[in-house]
DNA sequence: TAATAAGTTCGATGGTTGTCAAACAGTTCG
DNA sequence: CGAACTGTTTGACAACCATCGAACTTATTA
């Protein structure tokens, strides 16, 4: 069953808003592999699962960027069930860095 | 002298606005020695030598950074008796990714 | 309990990259 | 011409990184 009652959700660590490194945002975006699940969270304005992003990669190698993303502060990632179900930090990075993600994600191809 | 008359300048090789790429911009801003460069463009917002950087790095890893940042978009080189004039892309980028730049920027540090 | 499912971790590998020093090329100036 | 100056190129080297497969962990389900 999908955990969905009132638990306190187990989030991955990341980054606090204020410790959120410019030089690590850019490199973590600097990867086709990344950028394409950046693009696919903020296509689906949804939290997602790992396996469903359809990337082009092994499923080792992609959870090794979803960390690079998650460690640079892009997105959080939160248990549920066998599931990680991951986000877009919209919000802190606005934060953070206003306009930068948005004008990012306007940049479609 | 320095030439400051009416001849063509002399521009390095770059890409066109419209072939700039989103990742190669960001693997163009992942190093710190780039970004740098970049910030210090910024402000003084005139064509510098690539000299007058003190970057921490020798001149050959200098020379390396500025021929990623230009091929990658980012600046403009012209030629300039024995210097090399550097300068921000800043309307190209504008018109490629509108807002990158200035929210990329405005984080300072 | 056993099997399946979703991701992570580990070890290895090949490619990329940041760095330097030395040699080189073009420009300016004495 | 020759020396000094600005930056590039080359070769080498170490560090980093994206990738894979296999083994492992945890959770769901038959």
């Amino acid at each position: 069953m999908s955990t969905s009652h009132l638990e306190t959700p187990v989030l991955l660590p990341e980054p606090a808003p204020e410790d959120i490194a410019l030089e690590s945002v850019f490199h973590a975006l600097g990867d086709p592999v990344r950028l394409e699940i950046v693009r696919k969270l903020n296509a689906t304005d949804e939290a997602k699962a790992c396996g469903t992003f359809d990337l082009p990669v092994g499923k080792s190698t992609a959870s090794h960027h979803f960390k690079v993303l998650r460690e640079a502060g892009l997105i959080r990632q939160r248990l549920d069930g066998r599931e990680r179900l991951t986000e877009l930090r919209l919000d802190d990075l606005e934060k953070r860095f206003p306009g930068l993600l948005k004008s990012v994600l306007a940049a479609d191809r």
